[in-house]
DNA sequence: TTTTATACATCGAACTTCAATGTATGTTTG
DNA sequence: CAAACATACATTGAAGTTCGATGTATAAAA
């Protein structure tokens, strides 16, 4: 299985750190462990992509950060999701749903049985 | 309906401009009007936006093009989807369906009614 | 004690979107 | 017939993006 672009990487990339993030808090390093695993090692997040995303939805109020201490001793960053990252998170499941509603139309005109 | 978002469309255009391509041959201003019109006019593609993807999808060589004077007398540059570009779609398609399938995986683990 | 895993961050190259701008020509309208 | 509009291609430059490479630091395991 090849990886998937960097095109695709980019268009889901917030909705799926805003998911993760309403369902429960999380921190760098987890949330990269959690796609993997989710997208069953389709999505790997390298640690250079996923930061700076964090650090512009935190710009943008979409995401809030707090340092904790583990109990392993290891400080994090942990992320919250905020009532602006609930809103935008909603917009970004409409909009994915409109385009993907959009591109299926498109591929019914003209089948290609894949 | 707002506009949608710059990634969506990044992600989204390559697919959209090689399925129309398979339909039928077509040519850049013509490109946009088929994507306004399939979209409901919800997809609009500025001509600083198709003309730099359709000159990166030729050096790919996933189309080629070839001026032609239409009936009206005036000069278009049509392009045709090679095999290369046909190959391409179907992975394309089969990248758009996992990333579709994992985020829809996704949002089903925390339902967000829309 | 060395390696591995965890955990954050930045840098720079390469690429992308897209509004603005430029050129050119056919068609319609006042 | 002149002006405006629609068609048709193209480039530029600003702003943003991905992501491999690199850097720092510490806890756990070998």
């Amino acid at each position: 299985m090849e990886k998937l672009s960097k095109e695709l990487i980019g268009a889901s990339s917030t909705p799926i750190i805003l998911s993760i993030l309403k369902k429960n808090e999380s921190y760098g390093y987890e949330i990269i462990q959690s796609i993997k695993e989710i997208s069953g090692g389709k999505i790997e997040f390298g640690e250079g992509t996923l930061y700076p995303v964090l650090h512009k939805l935190e710009k943008k109020g979409f995401i809030e950060s707090s340092w904790k201490i583990a109990e392993s001793g290891r400080k994090r960053k942990y992320y919250n999701i905020s009532n602006e990252g609930e809103k935008e998170l909603k917009t970004e499941k409409q909009n994915w749903n409109t385009i993907n509603q959009i591109i299926t139309k498109i591929w019914k005109i003209e089948p290609n049985l894949i």
